[in-house]
This record gives C-alpha cells, sequence and structure tokens, in this order.
DNA sequence: GTCTATATTGTGATAGAC
DNA sequence: GTCTATCACAATATAGAC
C-alpha cells in the first residue's frame, strides 16, 4: 500500500475508473482524484488519456486470458474442463464485477486487439475443438458441431453477468442476494445442463 | 422517402447514428448530417440529445419487446416457444446487426427504463415460468429451476450476437459469410441443444 | 516528479434573422 | 420551420514554476 510507485499508483486508480465508468465517462479527474494526485501527473506518465487507457486494458487481459488458455489448452477431461471454467470465470467476475461489461465493451471498440492479445498469450481454440470431435469420434458424447458447443459453454457462463441488471430486474425482485445466490447455484446448473446436452 | 415530415427524419437518422455509435460517441452534428439538416433543428424538435435519444430508445424497444411478450407470453406448447424465440430473435438481428451491443449498452446505463417499458407493455415472466414448472409435473422434461432454463435459452441465442466480433475472429476467421452460416445452423442448434438437456 | 494555471478543442445548446 | 452564427462549458492536454 505505502511504497507504491506512482506509476502503478496511477495505473490502479486508472483500472478502478476505467472498469466502472467506461473509457468516455471516466474522466482524467477522477482518476487524479482516485489516485490522490494532480491531473497533469496522469499525462506526464502516460501522455493521454487513450494511451492510459490502453495499458489498463492491457492488464485486464494479462489477467483473463490465461485462464482461457487453461479452458482452451490443458488436457483434462471435457467434462471436468466445463466445471473448471465455469467456476474459475464465476470467481474472477464476483471479485471484479463490471469486468464482463468492460470487456464487452472494449472489445467491440477494437476486436483485432484482444484477438492479438489471445494469439500473444497461446491461446488456441483449436486444442478444444479436436479434443471435442475425439470425444464425439469415441463415442463419449452426442454428434455436434464444436464450434457450436464451445460458444454455448461460453454464453452459458458469460450472459448472465452481460444482462445481470435485467435478469435480476426482471427475475430477482431487483435483490443482489437472490443475483449471488442464483449464480451460485449456476456453477452446478451449467456443467449439468451442458452434460444432460451432450451426452448419447 | 420524399414526403416524410421533418421530426421522423431526425427520428430515422438519429436511430441510426445512435445505434451504430452509442449515445455518447454519437454526435449531433453527425445526425443532422445524416438527415441532410441542421444541427439547430434538431434541438427545435427534441429540445436535447438526451431527449432525442431517448425517443430513439424507446421506438427500439417498441420493436422488440413484442417479441419478448410472446415468448414470455403466449400459450403455445413450450417447445415450439424455443424454436419461435429463437427464429424471430435472429432474422431481427438479422436486419439490424448492432441492435443487442446498442440495447445491452443502455440497458447497463439505465436498467430501469428497459424493465419499466417491459412491464407497461405486458411482458410477465411468470407465463412462461409456470409452464415450465407445469411440463416438470408432468413429467415431459427434466426438474430443473425454470429460471435457469429461461436464461440459458436467452444467453444461447443472444450471446453470438454480443460477442460477434471475437467469435468472428477467433473461431470463424474473420469471415461475414461464414458467421452467417454459423448463425443459421445455430437456429435448429439451439432448440436440439435445449430440448436435450430438458428431456427425461 | 509534482504542482498551479492556462491553452485548446470539441460539442451541446441558444439567439435571432429570414 | 429552417437557417447562420455564437455561446457556454466541460474535459483533454500543455507550459512553466518549484
Amino acid at each position: 500500500m505505502s511504497e507504491i510507485n506512482t506509476e502503478t499508483l496511477i495505473l490502479n486508480s486508472a483500472k478502478k475508473v476505467f472498469i466502472t465508468h467506461g473509457l468516455e465517462k471516466a474522466k482524467m479527474q477522477q482518476i487524479a482524484d482516485e489516485a490522490g494526485i494532480n491531473k497533469a501527473l496522469l499525462h506526464y506518465y502516460f501522455r493521454s488519456k487513450d494511451k492510459l487507457f490502453e495499458a489498463v486494458f492491457s492488464d485486464v487481459l494479462k489477467e483473463i486470458v490465461p485462464m482461457m488458455k487453461n479452458f482452451f489448452g490443458d488436457n483434462i477431461p471435457f467434462t471436468h474442463k466445463i466445471e473448471l471454467f465455469v467456476e474459475t470465470y464465476i470467481n474472477l467476475i464476483r471479485k471484479n464485477p463490471f469486468l464482463p461489461e468492460f470487456v464487452f465493451t472494449e472489445l467491440n471498440r477494437n476486436p483485432e486487439r484482444l484477438i492479438q492479445m489471445m494469439v500473444s498469450f497461446g491461446v488456441n481454440p483449436n486444442v478444444i475443438l479436436t479434443q471435442i470431435e475425439k470425444e464425439i469420434e469415441l463415442g463419449n458424447i452426442k454428434k455436434i458441431n464444436p464450434k457450436q458447443l464451445l460458444i454455448n459453454i461460453l454464453a452459458l457462463t458469460i450472459f448472465p453477468f452481460l444482462a445481470k441488471p435485467i435478469v435480476k430486474g426482471i427475475l430477482l425482485n431487483n435483490d443482489d442476494d437472490q443475483f449471488c445466490r442464483f449464480i451460485e447455484e449456476r456453477k452446478v446448473h451449467i456443467s449439468e445442463f451442458v452434460i444432460n446436452a451432450i451426452s448419447v
């Protein structure tokens, strides 16, 4: 907390502000206040708002992408992989509730960056796709388009967070506790749902 | 095309610009250019940017919400309902590719508005939830939390559009045709997937 | 490196002629 | 109703003292 240098102090403050407000609604003044320093220092260290944002976004991706790598890559059994991904992802969001909206907004602003970053981190979807194909050949799961299945798992896991306001507002009486329990229940629900859908 | 009044001309131009750029990146000047008129006229008709946006957003919701109402409400069989929703929703997006991102961005900006609008349009999730419960009691489908199932269907349908850039970029060689075919295949895929997951 | 003060720019909004 | 010209303000960015 105490002996931190100014650059990382700024980076952390900026991360907090950018993630909760998004690029354009986040103000340099607010970031400076959050860091307890002056506006001019932000420019001294990062030259421009855009540059600062880039730095923050890279940092965030470095937290997420390795997780995706585990999901896509490691040679653990497919059904375990689903559970692992759902569990890991949901726990990550717990810590940073605004992450999904943040990533998706910026994803739509500049898709290339995220894709490039995933490639440079060695994330390769072909590993999990061929794994799925093999499971089909072995007769362990139903015949299914592996890409569709992959998207299904991501959709089931990520979507509730993207749509949190409407899910909470329409289905859960706008109650945060209920939403929490809903998500907790979802950890096992998704695995069961997917496995039911694909088991022969 | 020709004998249209200025107000609806503005509304249509604004819709186009707001949907493709979002509230803050959309500029009044750009909307004026799109409409072939002057900036000042926008204020004459709609007083402020916010008011203009509200008008646009209401219009957009009026297109979407009745569709949701069919899904939530009508007393057609549940399995048919899934197919109907997937088909209808995907076709709607085809016509307006930027709709999902637009709605979700604004949803996170002001959840109350969308919820209130759905209520005022008579959308009531309880109808479909009790329908699911009844199907379970009858032994037609597996025991499952109806709310989880409802979210699953929405997630499977909507998520690919929200994540389009990454889906296209990582899985489909950045090829729009492939994405199109992927979505087309998805229409039947989702129904099959869900029905497999819940059938006893 | 850190600050205060100021320049610059973009954009929503208004005044007022026609 | 529609336009031109202008205001007002917010927010990024820079100059320059310390």
